[in-house]
DNA sequence: GAAAGTTGATATTTATAAATATCAACAATT
DNA sequence: AATTGTTGATATTTATAAATATCAACTTTC
């Protein structure tokens, strides 16, 4: 057991992660798809929420349909988040790697290969884990200021 | 003549900035009271845009309709601009300033009063004037980081 | 003085994002 | 064996953001 993340267990199935949300099964794959979310897969390839899941889920869901935030919109403002700095990958990491590059995806939809991330699993990484909750963004910037 | 920034001048009145972006003049205002732009005045209180002004409102047409994020998605990445950062304010003015603490509205939009903010001009403020360019809010949060 | 601007309020149109609902063919779970 | 999951493609519905079109009363510009 982790004492560090107990909520970090995928034990739930689509099926009832949807239910706990009040959302179809489609809408949570279609978040998938989109890249928004990275849910554990099982040994046999199924999907498993976590607790921490639902809560990025929740969020979400909150940017689209109280902050009037469209898909797209969240898209790019993960992609805002630092994880360079996060990760402390080196300046020749950077130069070649997309989601340092961009700003239009999160940097855990990219593959970008040949950086410190190509074999990471992302849905382990904290740049992933430190976002779950919604307004987060904006901290990890400040943290990164030189003064 | 400013050398500096030759496109700065405001000389379209709203009209005339209305026809060379091809948008109606209620859309103009209705970007302004979004926060998205802050044109200057005349004396007269009648709007005048720069060059400047119209790349800018460009910018928000193309993340509107090419980049499909939603004007409350463009208004949450605004605010994650390092105003701090770029401005240098006190950590007094931090704790105190709703532009530090929120991420919902640009800096500029705010009137956040007891900072070095609370009489600045935005329109001539560099925080302002650096994010004219589309794709600007990554480059500035890169600048700041530690390493 | 005429033209073009202002505020601000409201109402309507248009475009489309978000979500849902379908398939089919198949794999994993219990 | 029955249930629940998978991919992926497509089609439709629904909600609403974005833009436009109106007003009226007034001010500034040319």
């Amino acid at each position: 057991m982790n004492i560090d993340f107990p909520n970090s267990e995928p034990v739930f199935p689509i099926s009832t992660a949807a239910k706990l949300l009040n959302i179809s099964v489609h809408t949570l794959r279609m978040y998938e798809k989109e890249g928004l979310i990275i849910p554990k897969k099982t040994e046999g390839n199924q999907r498993a929420y976590s607790q921490k899941d639902l809560e990025r889920v929740a969020c979400i869901r909150k940017a689209i349909n109280e902050h009037k935030i469209s898909i797209n919109g969240i898209k790019t403002i993960y992609s805002l988040i630092p994880c360079w700095n996060i990760i402390g990958c080196s300046s020749e990491d950077r130069v070649n790697c997309q989601a340092y590059i961009g700003h239009s995806q999160p940097c855990w939809s990219y593959k970008h290969p040949n950086t410190t991330c190509e074999h990471r699993d992302c849905n382990q990484c904290s740049v992933y884990k430190e976002t779950f909750n919604c307004g987060q963004v904006k901290d990890l910037i400040k943290n990164i200021a030189k003064d």
